[in-house]
DNA sequence: GCCAACGTTGGC
DNA sequence: GCCAACGTTGGC
């Protein structure tokens, strides 16, 4: 995404899967605001650190579960900055080749917007043809933190 | 629990 | 810079 884009101040819309067992739609739902700690990878932290502005829209993406899907709603709060984990050495994320003069990891916080009335899973977005552009649809992605098209967020706004 | 797909690491 | 080994993700 490009620069020019973000200057238009055009809204951008996301995707951020996390596993409701660690962290789930009712846990932001309860919690209203919760800082995205723990991504490790690259593509995901500079589209965290490059491309998301607070008002961004995100779908909440239950991963690694019986019915993986959307369920819910946030919306990015903060701009990023560096996430305190990698500098905590009892925590899983730590990352000993990082420092606090030049952090690898970054992070955005995000906001509870609303839960879904039910859950859009993944096995429904699949069969959907306006849909299979989606990189969250795409063979073998394993991104966390991934960019979804307005045309496609609207389109899913819509199955609910 | 299995395993395909992918990213990272490190020897050379 | 190559690439084998290894670790992780995440659907099933």
């Amino acid at each position: 995404m490009s620069s020019d884009a973000r200057r238009a101040n055009t809204p951008h819309y996301w995707l951020m899967k996390s596993e409701p067992e660690t962290f789930s739609i009712d846990d932001l739902k309860r919690r209203r605001r919760e800082p995205w700690d723990g991504v490790r990878n690259y593509q995901a932290r500079n589209f965290m650190r490059d491309d998301m502005r607070p008002g961004d829209r995100v779908f909440f993406y239950h991963s690694n579960c019986a019915l993986p899907g959307i369920v819910g709603i946030a919306e990015v709060a903060t701009d990023a900055y560096p996430d305190p984990s990698q500098f905590d050495p009892h925590s899983p994320y730590f990352d000993p080749g990082s420092t606090r003069e030049q952090p690898r990891w970054m992070l955005v916080e995000v906001k509870f917007v609303k839960k879904l009335r039910r859950t859009i899973s993944l096995d429904e977005l699949k069969r959907h043809d306006a849909l299979t552009g989606m990189p969250l649809l795409r063979k073998g992605n394993r991104l966390s933190v991934m960019p979804v098209g307005a045309a496609e967020w609207n389109y899913i706004l819509q199955l609910e």
